[in-house]
DNA sequence: CCTCCTACCTAGCAAGTGCTTGGTAGGGTA
DNA sequence: TACCCTACCAAGCACTTGCTAGGTAGGAGG
């Protein structure tokens, strides 16, 4: 992969999220980049391979290390603790990628070429889900919780911080993915007898490095 | 305002919702109509002013209700679950217009004929952070919330929902807000010594009514 | 020196885009 | 009968879209 390859992708990736992909044109990429728009089509086949890339390649970096999540010996509690943490890094460190899947996925799935963010999806669901069934089994959770909706509730509400959240800004993501955590484990009403301050959650890569 | 204009506006929230605005040509709206594209103009004088009615429209009511909300006589954390009670129900009655606004505001805001939705997106933060404050000052919410933090996790949680929430579905829009409510304020841990059972919660509509 | 390769330019095409202009059918009103 | 109004059609204009075909400058390697 050549280095001007990966440059033009960066860029593609900061206008398709500040823009939207639809509302991009091959002109704006190029002239971000300083060349002619029939210049990109020496790099790329097409508008759609573009952002194919930078999604494919967001998505399996975030799997792998779901996976390594999930591989671990952990309680519910702390897995969905780092499933969090990781999420929130992925923001910070795939800024463009997320917001670009958040707002263009459900488009462009519809197209047999990117059938793979349906997957993805599913996998994604399956894991929290998981999470979630488990805790309530072993009383982590509270019984009775609605799975499905409070797997949407969560899938939501970490992702969707991607609209506000700016990467090297006031919060770090280990400080957002802390808060958020405290909020959905304990609510934000107040209540006796039990220190709510935020508590050093800690990834399981941290708790390796420590 | 003629019945047939308002059934062209709704017809072109539906697509809009569906295929966003940009991706929704005049001749999308015109063949959904069965008429020919030219013959929206003498409906109306653009595409925007089209999309502009449908959000305008939506954004009256809402505020509307929520000023009704915020004049009574109620405690934070009530004010706070009719916010959101009153928040699930316009999802429920204005779907498509919702929809348009979470996936569009953002970037017709930044066109002068737009400017309203700036405007209200501020009065939407003061309202809800005045919530949070009065409640963290009253002991109702737990103290040393990042108000700002909180408001942006509840907005979006709240709106996002309208990706998923179908009127009309499994969930009514008073479940979906009982449940959000529940988890928003005790949180998904399991603790001991409280009865964690969704807990009948009312809007103020409903009081007045019962 | 010659050849090849990478990265770009020049020019333009076919398909769409929002919107305009001039016209018309059919119903209500005087 | 004469007129007007609403709701539409027919045709097309100016512009933008993704993409293509053929060409070129400059450096690397034999």
């Amino acid at each position: 992969m050549s280095q001007r390859r990966q440059e033009l992708l960066d860029l593609s990736a900061r206008l398709f999220a500040e823009r939207g992909y639809g509302a991009t044109t091959v002109r704006d990429i190029a002239d971000e980049a300083g060349i002619l728009s029939g210049s990109l089509y020496h790099h790329f086949q097409s508008k759609e391979e573009i952002v194919d890339e930078i999604l494919s390649t967001f998505l399996d970096e975030l799997f792998t290390s779901y996976r390594e999540v999930m591989a671990q010996d952990l309680g519910a509690r702390q897995k969905l603790e780092a499933v969090v943490v990781e999420s929130f890094e992925c923001i910070d460190r795939h800024h463009a990628a997320v917001a670009i899947f958040q707002n263009e996925a459900k488009k462009l799935a519809q197209s047999a070429r990117f059938s793979y963010l349906n997957d993805r999806g599913r996998e994604f669901r399956e894991l929290w889900q998981q999470i979630l069934q488990d805790g309530v089994r072993t009383g982590a959770f509270r019984p009775g919780l609605d799975i499905d909706l409070v797997f949407r509730f969560i899938r939501d509400t970490v992702w969707v911080a991607v609209r506000w959240y700016q990467p090297g800004g006031r919060l770090s993501a280990q400080t957002v993915a802390a808060q958020y955590l405290d909020i959905l484990l304990d609510g934000i009403a107040a209540r006796r007898g039990r220190s709510r301050v935020a508590n050093g959650i800690q990834t399981p890569k941290e708790k390796q490095r420590a």
